[in-house]
This record gives C-alpha cells, sequence and structure tokens, in this order.
DNA sequence: ATTCTACCCTGCAAGC
DNA sequence: TGCTTGCAGGGTAGAA
C-alpha cells in the first residue's frame, strides 16, 4: 500500500476535483471491502457538497455535512477519477459520482484488487475507531527524536516494528521505515528500548526527510499504485534498501542484509547500520 | 501493556 | 505450457 506518501499523493490529486463538488449518486459493485460498506455511505452522501479532503494517517476523509466518508487504500488500493463514461474493470468496487465544472460530471472510482481496503462512516462529532489510538502525524512537530525516546524505554520489540507501530507514529509502512532506518544508520533489529536519544533524533529527521521527499515524488509505485490522474509515483527509483537485499549498499557496497523481522522482509546494511 | 500468530484476498513471479 | 508455492506496500482480533 499506499503508505504516507501515496495517501498523501492521492489526496492532492482529489482535491481540486472534489472539494466544493456536489455529490451525485454512489455506486457500490461490491458492498463489501475489507468490512460491509455501511448504508450511510449510499444513502445519505447523494446530493450533499464536499468541503474538504482530508488525511489522517494512512486514511482519506472527505467531509459532508453530517459526517465523513472515511476510505483506506489497504494493500492494493487506489482512486481515480475519471470521466463517467470509462469502462469499469476488474476490482473496480465504487463510484462516487461528482458534479463537473460547466456539468462536466466525473466519478471518483475506487479499485482494490486484494479487499483489504475499507469505505466507513465517521459521523460528524465522532472519531471512528479506527482512527482512535493513532500515534501523531510524522510530518508535525509532535513527532521527533525525544518523542520516540521517551516512548520507546523498555520496549523489547525491534525498533523497526515500533517505527511502524501506527500507535507510535503513523504513516510509516515497511518501505519508508526501511529507508528511513538506513539513512539514520540504525539495525533494524535493535531493540527499541535500546536506542540512544541522540540516535532517535536523526531517525525522526530520517523519517521527516524521506516521508517529504518520497511526496514530491508522488510516492512509490511498485506495482498497483497510481495517483487520481494515472501517473505512477516516481520514488521507486530512488529506494536505497527497499527490495534491494544482495545488493551493494550504497553507501559502503558491502551487499545489504535481508531477513524476516516482524513478519515483514527487511533489508538493511549490516556495516552501515549498528 | 506488549508482543505474537493467524487471518483477510488477489495477482504475480519463481521454481518445478 | 501448466501447476504449485510463496510473497506482496495494510491492519485487526485474539491469544500468550
Amino acid at each position: 500500500m499506499p503508505e504516507l506518501p501515496e495517501v498523501e499523493t492521492t489526496r492532492r490529486g482529489l482535491a481540486p476535483h472534489l472539494e466544493g463538488r456536489r455529490i451525485r449518486e454512489v455506486t457500490l459493485r461490491r458492498p463489501d471491502l475489507r468490512w460491509p460498506i455501511p448504508p450511510e455511505i449510499a444513502r445519505d452522501l447523494p446530493g450533499q457538497r464536499i468541503a474538504e479532503v482530508r488525511r489522517r494517517a494512512k486514511y482519506l476523509l472527505m467531509d459532508v455535512d453530517g459526517g465523513s466518508a472515511l476510505l483506506h487504500l489497504g494493500m492494493s488500493g487506489s482512486l481515480r477519477v475519471l470521466p463517467v463514461d470509462t469502462p469499469v474493470r476488474a476490482h473496480d468496487h465504487v463510484d462516487i459520482a461528482v458534479e463537473g465544472p460547466r456539468g462536466q460530471a466525473r466519478v471518483l472510482r475506487f479499485n482494490d484488487p486484494r479487499r483489504f481496503g475499507c469505505l466507513l462512516w465517521q459521523p460528524a462529532g465522532e472519531v471512528h475507531p479506527l482512527l482512535q489510538g493513532l500515534g501523531p502525524e510524522p510530518l508535525s512537530d509532535a513527532f521527533d527524536g525525544d518523542y520516540l525516546f521517551e516512548l520507546s524505554r523498555g520496549r523489547k520489540a525491534p525498533v523497526k516494528t515500533f517505527l511502524m507501530d501506527q500507535g507510535v507514529v503513523v504513516g510509516v509502512g515497511n518501505i519508508y521505515a526501511a529507508e528511513s532506518l538506513f539513512l539514520a544508520g540504525i539495525s533494524p533489529l535493535r531493540a527499541a528500548g535500546k536506542v540512544s536519544r541522540e540516535r532517535y533524533v536523526a531517525l525522526a529527521d530520517a523519517v521527516k526527510r524521506i516521508l517529504g521527499y518520497a511526496i514530491t515524488r508522488g510516492g512509490t509505485t511498485l506495482r498497483d499504485f497510481i495517483s487520481p490522474d494515472g501517473a505512477p509515483g516516481y520514488f521507486e527509483q530512488e529506494l536505497s534498501a527497499y527490495g534491494r537485499g544482495g545488493e551493494p549498499c550504497p553507501r559502503c557496497r558491502r551487499p545489504m542484509k535481508e531477513a524476516s523481522i516482524g513478519q515483514r522482509t527487511t533489508v538493511w546494511c549490516g556495516h552501515c547500520q549498528k
């Protein structure tokens, strides 16, 4: 999936097409994704104007009167804005048709082969259970080395698992965890509670730099991800660690190690990352 | 409280 | 060519 840069790229692509526009019709071709799509989505959205498209963690929120449509892309989901007569393809599960400028209607189409994504409803004034207990946004001031250091004391889980815990910090998945740890020179295997304050400062800085730069490149496209206008992300060619097991380390040229940490494949340099 | 394990689903590449 | 196997960017639930 889509980690934070891909979701943010999606949000930026959607916003100009959706904000201020009125929803005409909702089509559910598949009533269940990861969870059943609640009846409010099809029943209450038509006729409503979309005020804003926001992102929290890896979730997208489309605000209308009375609440927000809450959308997660899972592992393989993508959203595109298309002309309404665009033929439907495999795994096109949901359409949200909106009015367009000069009567040019568009459709927001949700495609998700693996159906790990979801489309849910958050009533106004409530915080959906999925959004409760999330950590700070990595690009916010609340996320820094001191925060990571204090929170990690006593934690025995590997620092990579800690960094990917959405309760610690949101938006960092398998790709960007590997990249950030490489940039910070920290072994992904090290116990989170055994990393120094100084090195957490470097890690928080690395996370911010990697995510920020990936957003400017439109995210990372491995196979599924595509932005709302159909363009892939261009960060893949800049990956230093992810997917490069056995290849020479970009820094020291020694072969990169690969192993499974917390059920996720991880690549790192045994010489540059301690 | 933290940390495991199993599970959700489809597509694709590698190996035979 | 075709079959089987394993793996993939996500996250939850329930158990240990």
